[in-house]
DNA sequence: CTAAAACCTAGAGTGCGCTCGAAGTCAAAT
DNA sequence: ATTTGACTTCGAGCGCACTCTAGGTTTTAG
């Protein structure tokens, strides 16, 4: 960290922030994941915006709900072209809920079976 | 099907009755990831029994709460053991139950920040 | 000024879970 | 008996999301 205090975070603090790794955050970059450019510190290297951080922290969430990487970028490609977007945008966002939601619950079926499982073993009964 | 309506099922029965693909099927139990082998039909054709069929779906729950493979290898291993090998089967499976709980949790607080976001957009606000 | 640490790009490699293809065998219907 | 379609094995291929390597440049601490 220079004296002159820079703006905006190196790659490695923005990692921290975002408990990604570098190698993922250039990677997310790299696959169009990124609203706009990263600032580039009077050279080449990376500064993120605390709007950068915002955004990678959403596109964690959305990505730990299992968005495919492909549906991310139809929804950066949305934000980036702007002009009232934001109705196809709502309807992306709404899409997805619905397969989460039916994510959320398979699993809690199936974890029912699996907690049925761990009863009879608890019990002492014979299962496999 | 024969007219002396062979004991079990054949496979693409097998793969309609679990909602898995033939091809699933056998690299599951090439895997290693049947209980026992399946039967062969007076020749080389699978027959699967209400038992196998059974234990697929199980194991598909396995699955659909993201059971990695070589774990339900190691499960299948102490249930082939036998000998009382049920506190480690029980073990793995609680162990299991433990991790599904935190992946939903955090799919269910990135999903309320999803669903914060289709509120804000749903209001008309400006966000990305 | 120099050395060490952090950064850069481009591209290759990895791990997982399927998924498919080729080449051949078997079974049910005509 | 023959055809059609389902089955077999073995191995290769694929899609996804990272993850790492190599070789070079930049920054920062001393």
């Amino acid at each position: 960290m220079s004296l002159l205090e820079a703006a905006g975070l190196s790659i490695s603090e923005a990692a921290e922030r975002t408990s990604l790794t570098v190698h993922t955050l250039r990677y997310y970059e790299r696959e169009g994941l990124m609203l706009g450019p990263v600032d580039r510190s009077s050279s080449t290297h990376r500064r993120y915006s605390e709007a950068d951080i915002t955004w990678v922290v959403f596109l964690s969430r959305l990505r730990s709900t299992a968005m495919p990487i492909a549906r991310i970028r139809e929804y950066v490609a949305l934000v980036r072209r702007g002009d009232d977007t934001t109705q196809e945008r709502l309807a992306l966002l709404t899409a997805h809920r619905q397969t989460v939601l039916a994510t959320l619950d398979e699993v809690r079926t199936s974890l029912a079976a699996i907690d049925y499982k761990i009863a009879a073993y608890s019990k002492g009964n014979p299962v496999s």
